[in-house]
DNA sequence: ACGAAATACCTTGACAGGCGAGGTACTTTG
DNA sequence: CAAAGTACCTCGCCTGTCAAGGTATTTCGT
């Protein structure tokens, strides 16, 4: 992992919000997603992830379920809600925002 | 302030230091400053602002000295040190990697 | 057949950064 | 003369990250 997880603190909701309006999918298998996007770069550590799980579905921004898999060990499935969706496209309008007004920030910095 | 500084949590040391590139400043006017720059949208708080210079000067990246105000409150303002535009080279081309791989895992989430 | 590695889940407790609230002191302005 | 602005600082809470530890199953190499 190149870039450390406290750069991308406040956005990990986000990041597993836009997965699940992919498809559902389960813990392993989002981080294993994430991991393969950023090309190896970044992966949320499991606790943390699981944490964000746990808070996503306590605001109802994403529901459960157990998959039946046949082989394997057990997975819990994640789908988003609906007002997850609407959750999700703020947040990546605030991410867009947040670009901005960091670059703004920032660009000075090269000049010297 | 229309971002949370969750958001920027990671990259106030960055945005401090970008500022201290530019010039010598004192707390209150980097402050300004940052809201200036960015359209009033984001502004530190001051107990996050002041905690960063302590936390800055202890790592060796910025320095301080008492301005003489004949006029107004006194001033501490900070100057960057070699160490300090070296850590924001650094920090600028963190943020410039967060983006994309941000980006990256965002991308899929406008699809649907 | 056996042990290691992979799949898959989860919790606890420590830590760090952001920030609300509060405080000090001086100057300008109405 | 009081209020607002300039300018600094600290304490303590809250939240999110993550190292460490745990459970259970399956697959794969030897």
């Amino acid at each position: 992992m190149s870039i450390a997880g406290d750069l991308i603190r406040g956005h990990t909701d986000a990041i597993i919000l836009a997965r699940l309006m992919q498809s559902d999918s389960y813990g392993y298998e989002i981080n294993k997603t994430i991991s393969t996007l950023s090309s190896g770069q970044f992966e949320l550590k499991e606790a943390t992830l699981y944490t964000a799980f746990k808070r996503l579905e306590e605001q109802g921004y994403i529901a459960s379920y157990w998959g039946d898999s046949g082989a394997g060990a057990r997975r819990r499935y994640y789908t988003i809600t609906p007002q997850g969706r609407h959750t999700c496209h703020r947040l990546l309008m605030e991410w867009q925002e947040t670009k901005e007004i960091m670059d703004q920030l920032l660009r000075m910095g090269d000049a010297l």
